[in-house]
DNA sequence: ATAAAGGCTTACCAGTAGAAAGTTTTTTGT
DNA sequence: ACAAAAAACTTTCTACTGGTAAGCCTTTAT
């Protein structure tokens, strides 16, 4: 780690500066040199530290999801029941730090290269099948093997679409709105007698309110630093 | 029309081969020049017909969603109940000639022209409007004015993000399986007093068999080509 | 028949990704 | 402490890209 820290710092600064680049100027406008300007280095730097364009995308990519995956851990941390739980995987996706105009619209770009990219479909499927989990392990309290599995994956699927929605559309985004969306599904999908929607609404306010703190923190930013340049 | 026709049949075709291009090679990879070799003509031809890559890009992004607002108007009119309407709108959006890896995919690299082009913000917003409605129509038959509108927010956004998660996941895209989410959606929000589960089977196992028939007929097809060639 | 207009090609320019070779700085072995 | 090796960075060069402009060819209108 001694070893590769400048590399790996480099390699963080440049993700960040071409995460810049995709939010200001969108994938197509995004070019290496733009990307050199934006971390005050030639473009020459940016491939001396990824092989290539899709390379450096690949990292942006990760990147984001990795904020996205530690968000969910740290969150947990803090959750004392199931329905906690479950919320945490909620509230990770639509928390204001990271569900905002510039963040949608930047994954939509970047999403773009997904299709044609091995390694980003991997970062992807991951991705999805440790939140698919956390929600499946989470709902299992609630309904049975086969239903919590539906449900988790039909949870997932929202979530993806109000990602992309946000980003393609343009009216503001509102993490509160995304969340009741959120709920609306959760309150159709568990039924009434299983758990008391009050004790639901508990939950997802607390979660909520650390997540604000918590997500927001210096000391969860420089926990992530480590995490995401690895 | 017929001074213009030959444009028109350009624009068309060259949507056709940017479509094409955006498919084998992401959109990373579409080059107004692959776009004319897989067209048959030389790059000058793209740009005499396409003030720029954008417009192009914009054209191909009307030309998917033209094909998806005309197969659910087509379905419509062999739709003989509330449930057969509702769907109508979804059948539309998966059936198998719509909706395939290879469209999926495509749709994906798409989309990220959408944050940084206004005229493809238009155009996804009217599309986004126009199925939310259709959908709201549907379901007042079976919801109260409220619950209707926030069943089909939900149902639109469930419909984006199995669309999403069909371009970016390597699973291979299934129709029926892509049905049978929405149909668990739709049972979870529509009550069970409102109307039976049979019926809505019956209703989308109809509208599915003429989906399979109707959208994939010459017919529609050259009925969609008029339409989309604008 | 000829002028006008639209369809198409070619030649060109300013970027753009990326390779390669060269220079400076840092690390490491002794 | 210092030379050798490795890594960080710069510069230069090339093939390709989007976009412009000038020009040629075919069709149509008069």
């Amino acid at each position: 780690m001694k070893i590769n820290s400048i590399r790996s710092i480099r390699r963080t600064e440049l993700s960040k500066a071409a995460f810049e680049a995709v939010v200001q100027f969108g994938l197509r406008g995004t070019t290496l040199d733009r990307v050199g300007d934006i971390a005050g280095v030639s473009k020459g730097v940016v491939l001396h530290h990824f092989k290539d364009k899709s390379n450096l995308l690949e990292a942006v990519f990760r990147r984001s999801n990795s904020i996205l995956s530690e968000s969910v851990v740290e969150l947990y941390r803090y959750a004392e029941s199931s329905h906690e739980r479950l919320w945490c995987v909620i509230i990770a996706n639509f928390a204001s730090v990271i569900f905002n105009k510039r963040v949608c619209q930047a994954w939509v770009s970047l999403i773009s290269e997904v299709p044609h990219n091995k390694q980003c479909q991997r970062i992807q499927i991951a991705c999805n099948a440790r939140i698919q989990s956390n929600l499946t392990y989470s709902l299992k309290n609630f309904l049975g093997n086969q239903d919590a599995k539906d449900a988790a994956r039909h949870l997932g699927t929202l979530i993806d679409g109000i990602w992309v929605r946000s980003g393609l559309l343009v009216d503001p985004v509102d993490s509160s709105r995304a969340i009741s969306e959120i709920q609306f599904a959760v309150s159709k999908i568990i039924p009434n007698g299983a758990i008391s929607q009050e004790k639901h609404i508990i939950a997802r306010e607390k979660i909520e309110s650390i997540a604000s703190i918590v997500l927001g923190s210096r000391a969860f930013q420089e926990k992530l630093l480590k995490v995401i340049s690895k």
